[in-house]
DNA sequence: GTTGTGACGATTG
DNA sequence: TCAATCGCCACAA
């Protein structure tokens, strides 16, 4: 087939795996504990790519059952990059999960850091 | 095909 | 400690 060369097998595959491995590990963030992107990340498999996982979570949209508010950033507050009002409700949800955060979005990431086991 | 942007992270000055 | 910059890659115009 003169199409060119395609590697359908490579470890870094691309775009569509690489999202449904970011939802399965944000899916697998218990109650009451926080991620950073870089984490979830990490252990999608991707450990370079934070950016990305971010832009996923921008898709998920109404509807997801998934817990997205978990996720936070590095730096131990809730973003606002184009969506303070998003945001704004991630901080409502991580409260009433018991966690302390204050209304500028701050709260205590590695007090509540999860412990992902192998 | 090129350019710009984005829910980040790490490094450098 | 803070600010600026780079890296990485997907997606929209």
């Amino acid at each position: 087939m003169p199409t060119g060369p395609r590697q359908p097998l490579e470890p870094s595959a691309p775009s569509p795996d690489f999202r449904a491995q970011v939802l399965a590990v944000v899916a697998r963030i218990p109650k009451g504990r926080l991620a950073s992107y870089g984490q979830v990340a990490a252990l999608a498999g991707f450990p370079q790519r934070p950016r990305q996982v971010g832009m996923v979570l921008s898709g998920l949209t109404e509807g997801t059952k998934l817990p997205w508010h978990r996720v936070v950033n590095n730096r131990g507050y809730v973003p606002s990059r184009g969506r303070w009002w998003g945001a704004f409700e991630q901080i409502g949800r991580l409260r009433d999960e018991g966690i302390e955060v204050d209304d500028l979005g701050n709260l205590d990431l590695e007090a509540h850091r999860w412990a992902p086991r192998s």
